[in-house]
DNA sequence: CACCGTACGCTTACAGCGTAAGATTGTCAA
DNA sequence: TTGACAATCTTACGCTGTAAGCGTACGGTG
C-alpha cells in the first residue's frame, strides 16, 4: 500500500487520450448499444473517474461526433479506375456495412453535429469527385449524390429495428400470424412472406436492387445530357 | 378556497386520456424537439403529475410509439385510379411532409417498436396493394416498396440536420469559406455551390428527383416482366 | 538546482430523468 | 351508506450529463 506500489501500477496503464476514449466508446457502443453508453460507465472502461474524459471531449455531443467520425473513415473510398457504376456501388455497400458494424450511428446521421466531421467531409468529396470524373455535370452530380446517400442511409435505418426484432425473436411468423387473424392487411401478408420466401433473405440484395435502380437512371441521364 | 370551489375548477378540466397525451405530446415535440419532452413537462403540461401519464401509457417507449402512429396517420393513402407513378409521388411527398412537420419522427423511425402500429401497418398495406394493383409482382412489390421507403426516409434524414443548421445561423457560406481555406476538397466546396445557387433551393425538387429516378426505374422493369 | 505554469485526473455536488411502490382521492353500483 | 374500482398524487431510488474546485506530476525556464 505505499506510494512505491501505487507508482508502479500507474506507470502501468496507458495515459488517457481522444483516440482511446473514442475508441472505447465504439467499442462500448457497439456492443449494447448508445443507450449503454455513459460517460460513467465508458470512464469505467478505461479505468479512469467520469469527469477525466472531459479533458479530452468537449461534451458528451463532441464525444458522439467523434465516433460517428471514425465509422465515416471506415468507409472504402471508390476507385478512380473501372466503371463509374461498379465503384459507387463499391462504396455504398462499404458504407452500409459500416453502419451494420456500428449500428448506433444510424441514430447520430441526424443530430446537427457540433463542428464538421474531416472523415466525413472527406468522404462526401471522394464520392463527388468520382461522379465527376465519370462525366456527370455538377448539377447531376449533385442531384446523385442525394439519390445515393439517401438510399443507403434510408434503407440501411428501415432495416435495423428488424434486425434487432429478429434476433431477439427468431421467429416473426408469429407477428405474421397476428397480422392474419386481424384479417384485412392482405397486401402486408403477402410482404412478409416475400420476406420469409428464399432461403436467406439477404439484406444485401434487398439494398443492391434499390442502388442498382438509382445507378442505372443516373446512367442514362448522363448518356442522355452527354448527346 | 372551499372544497366547492376546487370542484368546480376540477369539473372544468377534460379527463386526462390517452388521445390527449399522445398529441400533448406530439405539440410538445414538435415545438422543442424530442429531447425537451419527459415525462414531468408533459404532464405538467396537461396539468397532471408524472405518475398520472401511465394510467394512459404504458411506458416511455409506449408513448413515442403512440407518437410515431399519428404520425404516420398523417400520410395520404395513395388514390386507387390515376397513373401509379403519380399516385405515389403523391403518397411519397405526404411521407416527407409528415416527416418535416414532426422531426423528431425520423428519429423514432429506427427504435425497435413495443407493439405493431395500426396506422404505420395501414400505410405499408395501402403502398403495397397500390403497387399490386399497378400491375406488379408480388416479388418486384417487395423491392418496389423498399426502394421508395428507403429514399423517403434517408432524404428526409439527411435533410434535417441542415435544417436545423440552416434555421440557427441563416449564413452557411462561412462554413463554405472554412472548408476553401482547408482548400483539398474541391468538389464539396462545389457541391455546396450548388446548393446556393437556384434562387431557393426548394427541398422538394432534390427530393423528387432522387423519387422521379425511382418511379421510372421501377415502371421499366414492370414493362420489361409483362412483355 | 529550484521554481512554476499547465495539463490531467479526482472528488463532490446538482438538477433532471424514467419509473416502482404505495397513499389518496373521486365516482358510481349495490 | 358503503364498498369497489379506477384515476391521480406523493415519495423515493438509481441513473444521467456536467459545473466547480482540488491535488499532483511533468516540462520548460530561471
Amino acid at each position: 500500500m505505499s506510494t512505491q506500489t501505487d507508482h508502479a501500477a500507474m506507470d502501468a496503464r496507458v495515459p488517457l487520450s481522444r483516440d482511446r476514449v473514442l475508441s472505447a466508446a465504439v467499442g462500448l457502443a457497439d456492443e449494447g448499444g448508445l443507450e449503454s453508453l455513459s460517460m460513467r460507465r465508458l470512464a469505467q472502461q478505461l479505468g479512469v473517474e467520469a469527469m477525466s474524459l472531459y479533458h479530452h471531449v468537449r461534451n458528451k455531443q463532441d464525444l458522439l461526433g467523434g465516433m460517428l467520425d471514425l465509422v465515416y473513415g471506415e468507409i472504402e473510398a471508390p476507385p478512380g479506375g473501372g466503371e463509374w457504376r461498379a465503384a459507387m456501388r463499391g462504396t455504398a455497400i462499404s458504407f452500409h456495412h459500416a453502419l451494420l458494424r456500428h449500428r448506433w450511428a444510424c441514430s447520430l446521421l441526424m443530430s446537427p453535429m457540433d463542428g464538421p466531421s474531416p472523415a466525413r467531409l472527406g468522404y462526401m468529396d471522394a464520392v463527388l469527385g468520382r461522379l465527376r470524373r465519370a462525366g456527370f455535370s455538377a448539377d447531376l452530380t449533385h442531384h446523385a449524390y442525394h439519390a445515393l446517400d439517401s438510399h443507403i442511409v434510408g434503407f440501411t435505418l428501415w432495416l435495423l429495428p428488424y434486425l434487432a426484432l429478429a434476433q431477439q425473436q427468431p421467429d416473426l411468423a408469429e407477428n405474421m400470424l397476428q397480422l392474419l387473424s386481424s384479417g384485412d392487411l392482405p397486401h402486408l401478408v403477402e410482404h412478409i412472406e416475400v420476406h420469409l420466401a428464399p432461403e436467406q433473405p439477404g439484406q444485401v440484395s434487398e439494398f443492391e436492387f434499390g442502388l442498382g435502380l438509382i445507378l442505372d437512371g443516373l446512367d442514362r441521364l448522363r448518356d442522355a445530357a452527354s448527346t
